[in-house]
DNA sequence: CAAATAAGATACTGCCAGTAGCTTAAGCTG
DNA sequence: CAGCTTAAGCTACTGGCAGTATCTTATTTG
């Protein structure tokens, strides 16, 4: 595979399949352990063409992992009840963190520190996961009468989302329980909820 | 320092010397950028013995991270308000964060991975850090009324530091502004404990 | 077809974790 | 205090990997 090539590739195709290798490489042995030979290797080039394409390992897999997130549109739960939407979201944010290319985005995030601008938009894609989907959620509520206009902010929509994020950090990888879920939409963003109502 | 030393140093005495030395590595260089080579020229040793002691350079960190921390009680605030008393706790948890000890737990937590054994203190270290405070606090707040008892759940008390332990896991290493508390305690917590009473 | 551009190969530097083996000081034991 | 055991300290090494330099060669473009 890597050895008889026909042609060699140039610009935005020789970009994707570094893209592809570097992906690859990621899936199998992780951010951590990813090295620059293994991903040239398996592009099939060398790590110099790389390396006139982004500055850092760091940046490479940044982009790479931003390449590889899933491009199908949000569906927004509408189940009738703030209680389900929520756990529906909830649930799935857990499915997400839990999978490896979640798994992949904290590894990221935590070992990425000197390098600010890509490190920008991936936090950016972890924070801002998802604010749109809970005000949706939250503006079906408040027009259904269940919640009041005033639970209508960021810090509010999202309160179950961060709980559950701050869950991973303090547990590391392993997925968190359903009954966690439960415990977060019951204790607390329910009652948040009913407060503004 | 290193040249001149009169004795040669055994057992406990060499230990703390070495844990000593990794200490102010740390906080001169940081967890990610603490080499081994360092440790033992500033302990006046060599990196042998230092393996003796410690099977790897995680492990020797987290060892002087636990004998770094700070062991004066913790007092609970009692200013008369939930709200008030809640913003000093989470001030206090802030600036323990922002610390560049609160910046080396996060670097060796997200920094270890192969290292289940030591590890676990420190999450430990990080979750449980002021569950009982923050109980108390709320205890308080029941007894004048302020508050219903169905509050008095960890998962119910914590929620702020929990926000805020988001926050910096989203945010990197910087201090987060003060408004980001308020904004916390004023638009999550105290509707919250408001809805619980 | 020639000049410019970029891919590919190979080899190198520098850094650092962890290891090996030896020398020598400390402390114990009789 | 002599002799033995233990561990400290030294020096040098292996191996892995990020990032760089240089040169050759294919492809594009004018």
């Amino acid at each position: 595979m890597t050895s008889a090539r026909p042609t060699r590739r140039r610009g935005a195709a020789l970009d994707e399949a570094i893209l592809q290798a570097t992906i690859e490489e990621l899936h199998a042995v992780g951010f951590r352990s990813l090295t620059m030979d293994a991903v040239a290797a398996r592009a099939g080039t060398s790590k110099n063409v790389i390396y006139r394409r982004w500055p850092s390992r760091g940046a490479l897999c940044v982009a790479a992992y931003l390449r590889m997130l899933p491009t199908d549109a949000e569906d927004t739960p509408d189940t009738g009840s703030v209680r389900s939407d929520a756990l529906a979201l909830l649930q799935r944010a857990n499915e997400r963190m839990s999978t490896p290319v979640g798994q992949m985005l904290r590894e990221l995030i935590a070992g990425i520190q000197a390098e600010p601008e890509p490190l920008r938009d991936l936090r950016e894609q972890a924070s801002r996961a998802g604010v749109a989907v809970w005000l949706k959620v939250l503006t079906r509520a408040v027009s259904r009468g269940e919640v009041d206009p005033s639970a209508l902010t960021p810090r509010v929509a999202t309160v179950a989302v961060d709980l559950l994020r701050n869950e991973y950090s303090l547990n590391g990888a392993r997925s968190v329980p359903d009954a966690v879920l439960v415990e977060i939409v019951d204790q607390v963003y329910l009652p948040l909820m009913r407060s503004h109502g």
